[in-house]
DNA sequence: CACTCCCGCCAATTA
DNA sequence: TAATTGGCGGGAGTG
């Protein structure tokens, strides 16, 4: 904005601050940098003063409106052109040239889209909710503010919220630390807590509105004496920053946040209007309230109420009084704060702050639903008994649109819950496939990503449009990363691209239901945090670079896209392991393997050997298991020879990929077999396990990772960054806690042949993690093996007799392990073969949403524009990243197709 | 017309 | 002194 703006406005406007500008008009050079945000840069367009510059000049010095307009359409067009991508930028600079209007008016960004809010959500989006601890992710004022094209003026607006939560931290002149979400129950906790010495006597008596607004009148000074409460508030949350302190007095727009969320949390209906909570927070000034101070009370309410929705604290609602309609707000945050709030804090129905997020303006919209939805999370979480729980939400869950955003929000919070969900999920799966596919939209989207990848998806996600923020609401950058990076994925599925959406892919297909898991293949999730994965018998090629350059990508996607259509097939295992993945690979894969493990290094789990030991499985509970473990041995082997290659070069990609993950299976379903076969054939050695992947979502992606039925897309595959040796397993589910204890490991030996996957035609199911490290403890890790759901090929046999006994594949103890916790879902237990991929995790490469993001962003602008992109769709940077992956992975598939 | 709230001037603070 | 922050309120967009 800056940049055109000053364009702009000097004519408008002398400008006073810049004169800059108007030199820089001149002279300038059109190109924006996207480092210094800054004003300037845009084109110049002015300083030759063509014909139609004069024109432009005389027409805005004439009306007003016009000039408005042009400044508004050059203003906007960089983040329409992100968003939306669909004019090019080039178009930018021609248009600029007319004058007219006409044509601008169209693009003109309508207020709304320039709102606080939507900016505020754009803004979470870059970063996840619950980032790993280990990274830092500095904000960089000048970096964000260019990055969402706005004028830093508005970035403050919104860091100045967030600190008041304590989401973000200033560190240093332009620098702010991403906390994310973690605190965020502990500081609301402090601020009820404190509210309720300033305010609680007020609430209580609160009725309504009306009697707090005397209470809090007369009460305000009394109650709240400012001074203190500002230290209160600081304090809140001492451990971020020192509260060093309060320099300015001021900071009212964070005291004013701090306070309204007081207001909130104190209150007994969660409601709270604007006008009472602006004379209360006029405090101070309070007698005195003069209108103007009031109305400027209000507009800073409104700002602060912004960000909060974005939140997902609070969503706008009215309240109808004697008086008439008042605007209000509601929280629909959490309401109670557990000692660790961290964690768990979810539990209070109203609670999950998360999700609302996601939902980001949705939220206002559909907020029961959620609601309903997140308890049930919740509860099945806190039960403990998670499957049931998650299923019954599932379904119980009719499958509407708005069930999916929801889904789609899921948070990283609970990690738990994402777990939970994606047993869920897998079980849904699982009996769906057996039962069939019938999901609907989820299957739909399934089938229709299996037979063409391409169309589908899109339609089911919701992502790609705008809405998306809804949709897609996932303030984690991850996504966006990943898209960027995955890209080249070939994720034939719109699936894939959606999975990406955060965290709450997992969850939104879970709810969804189909999606998430592959129906019949099995797939192992492991709480670890690092995540792993696992992919029915996949060749290993993958190289397991953490971060793959987009080069990498590229070739890897290429890569993985043939793959790709063999994959599809899972089904059929029996008949071949189509899967096979990867045709690329065919390289040695001892070597892969080898290379694979460094690339793996994150890895979090690693097989030893064999499986077969079942006896260490101790770990839960489950003993039941022991067959699945033999299964799970067997299938190790598999995966140990020869096949490996394939698939871990799709892997490979990044971690940043793993959105890719999601899709790839989708194809299956009606291509199965054509190109499949082919590529089963190749890898025809290999056997068909199904195969999944987990990927660990990168830093961005946080919260969730997901699973993908290894055989579906070989793409999605290729997606996951990290490549690990895949193995077969069985399925099994495995209490996280078990897991902690041990580290996973995944003998980089096995890799198991992607390909295949036969059986389970569904592979689509991406089906999410979280990332557990922190959860894992908590939750139950699980592993399930499609196979048990689908009976359909047993591939996993014949898998084994291949190689028996690979020392590859080694089951780790863990595994034996989760074979036992596995019993807990049951179908789980079932033990199909599995093959493991591992993935790496983040950690070990270092993304951090920043780097990732820049590639995001080249992604976005190019992606539109390169594809052509007639979609509006995305609209969002994040919608937009995936988009772009999802464009991408369009482009990548219909390239597939056509065979 | 009321509600929202964008926009950006300009002062207070910092570097 | 320059740059960063952020208070503040005019006034425009929406409904």
């Amino acid at each position: 904005e800056n940049i055109y703006d000053r364009s702009r406005m000097a004519p408008k406007t002398p400008i006073k601050n810049e004169p800059i500008d108007l030199s820089k008009q001149k002279g300038c050079t059109p190109e924006r940098n996207p480092i210094t945000p800054v004003k300037i840069i845009d084109r110049p367009q002015p300083d030759p003063w063509t014909p139609t510059t004069n024109l432009k000049i005389l027409v805005s010095a004439a009306s007003p409106d016009m000039r408005d307009r042009e400044k508004k359409k050059e203003l906007f067009r960089p983040i329409e052109n992100s968003e939306q991508g669909d004019t090019p930028d080039s178009l930018q600079y021609d248009i600029v040239d007319d004058s007219t209007v006409d044509e601008f008016e169209k693009q003109r960004p309508s207020r709304k889209q320039k709102s606080l809010g939507l900016l505020c959500q754009k803004f979470l989006a870059r970063y996840p909710n619950y980032p790993l601890s280990t990274e830092k992710t500095t904000i960089s004022l000048d970096e964000v503010a260019s990055i969402l094209g706005v004028e830093r003026r508005r970035i403050y607006d919104i860091v100045n919220v967030l600190e008041s939560l304590h989401l973000v931290s200033r560190v240093a002149k332009n620098q702010y630390c991403w906390h994310g979400r973690h605190n965020l129950s502990q500081t609301l906790k402090m601020l009820q807590e404190a509210g309720e010495l300033q305010y609680g006597e007020l609430m209580t008596s609160q009725h309504k509105e009306q009697d707090l607004e005397y209470k809090f009148g007369e009460r305000k000074k009394e109650i709240i004496p400012d001074s203190q409460d500002r230290p209160l508030l600081d304090f809140s949350e001492p451990d971020c920053i020192s509260a060093s302190a309060n320099s300015r007095k001021d900071k009212s727009l964070r005291i004013m946040s701090q306070k309204f969320v007081m207001l909130f949390l104190v209150s007994k209906t969660k409601i709270v209007t604007l006008d009472i909570a602006a004379k209360i927070l006029i405090e101070e000034t309070q007698d005195t309230v003069d209108h103007s101070k009031f109305k400027t009370k209000v507009r800073r309410l409104y700002d602060i109420a912004n960000v909060l929705t974005s939140l997902g604290l609070i969503k706008k609602v009215h309240v109808t009084e004697e008086r008439g309609r008042k605007p209000a707000f509601k929280w629909i945050g959490p309401v109670e704060f557990p000692e660790k709030t961290d964690e768990l804090r979810g539990h209070s129905p109203t609670s999950d702050p998360l999700p609302d997020t996601q939902r980001g303006g949705c939220a206002q919209y559909q907020t029961s639903a959620t609601g309903k939805q997140r308890s049930a999370r919740h509860a099945s979480f806190n039960s403990a008994q998670p499957c049931e729980a998650t299923r019954r939400k599932i379904s119980s869950e009719p499958n509407s649109p708005h069930q999916e955003r929801q889904a789609c929000i899921v948070n990283s919070d609970e990690n738990c819950s994402k777990m939970i969900n994606l047993a869920d999920v897998c079980r849904h799966k699982i009996e769906e496939d057996t039962g069939n596919k019938a999901c609907d939209t989820a299957e739909t989207i399934l089938h229709s990503a299996k037979n063409s990848n391409i169309t589908l998806p899109f339609s089911l996600l919701p992502v790609p449009g705008d809405s998306d923020f809804c949709v897609n609401p996932l303030p984690q950058a991850v996504f966006p990363v990943v898209q960027a990076d995955v890209p080249s994925l070939s994720l034939p599925n719109g699936i894939s691209s959606q999975a990406p959406h955060p965290s709450t892919p997992a969850a939104s297909k879970t709810e969804n239901g189909k999606p998430a898991l592959v129906p019949n293949q099995p797939f192992l999730c492991f709480p670890s945090s690092s995540l792993f994965m696992l992919c029915g018998g996949l060749q290993e090629n993958n190289l397991g670079e953490p971060l793959p350059t987009a080069g990498d990508l590229g070739n890897r996607s290429a890569e993985a896209q043939a793959a790709i259509p063999p994959t599809v097939c899972q089904k059929r295992s029996s008949h071949k392991c189509s899967s096979p993945s990867a045709p690329v690979d065919d390289e040695e894969p001892a070597a892969k393997k080898q290379t694979l493990e460094h690339s793996d290094l994150p890895l979090s789990l690693v097989l030893p050997k064999k499986p077969s030991e079942s006896p260490k499985t101790e770990s839960s509970p489950g003993s039941g298991c022991s067959a699945a473990v033999h299964l799970e041995t067997n299938h190790l082997d598999l995966a140990s020879p020869a096949a490996p290659e394939v698939a871990n070069k799709e892997f490979t990609k990044s971690s940043d990929s793993q959105e890719q993950e999601k899709q790839s299976q989708n194809k299956d379903p009606d291509e199965p077999p054509p190109g499949n076969e082919h590529i089963s054939k190749e890898n025809a050695n290999q056997p068909f396990q199904p195969q999944y992947l987990y990927v660990q979502p990168t830093a961005g992606l946080s919260s969730f990772n997901f699973l993908f039925s290894a055989n579906q897309a070989p793409g999605a595959i290729s997606l996951a960054a990290n490549q690990l040796p895949s193995l077969s397993v069985p399925c099994v589910m495995v209490p996280s806690a078990a897991l902690t204890s041990f580290p996973l490991v995944c003998s980089p030996s096995f890799t198991s042949p992607l390909s295949p996957v036969p059986d389970g035609s569904f592979s689509a199911a991406a089906s999410t993690n979280f990332s557990m490290s922190s959860l894992a403890s908590s939750t139950p890790v699980f592993i399930s093996t499609t196979a048990v759901v689908t009976p359909k090929v047993s591939p996993a046999p014949s898998v084994d007799p291949q190689q028996p006994a690979h020392p590859a594949l080694h089951l780790s103890p863990v595994l034996t392990r989760s074979c036992s916790a596995v019993k807990l879902d049951s179908p789980v237990c079932v033990g199909h073969p599995v093959t493991l991929l591992k993935l790496q995790q983040p950690s070990s490469a270092p993304l951090t949403p920043k780097s990732i993001r820049p590639a995001h962003h080249e992604a976005f602008f190019k992606t539109p524009g390169s594809l052509g992109d007639p979609v509006a769709w995305k609209k969002n940077e994040g919608n937009q990243t995936r988009n772009a992956s999802s464009v991408q992975r369009r482009l990548e598939i219909s390239s597939t197709s056509p065979d």
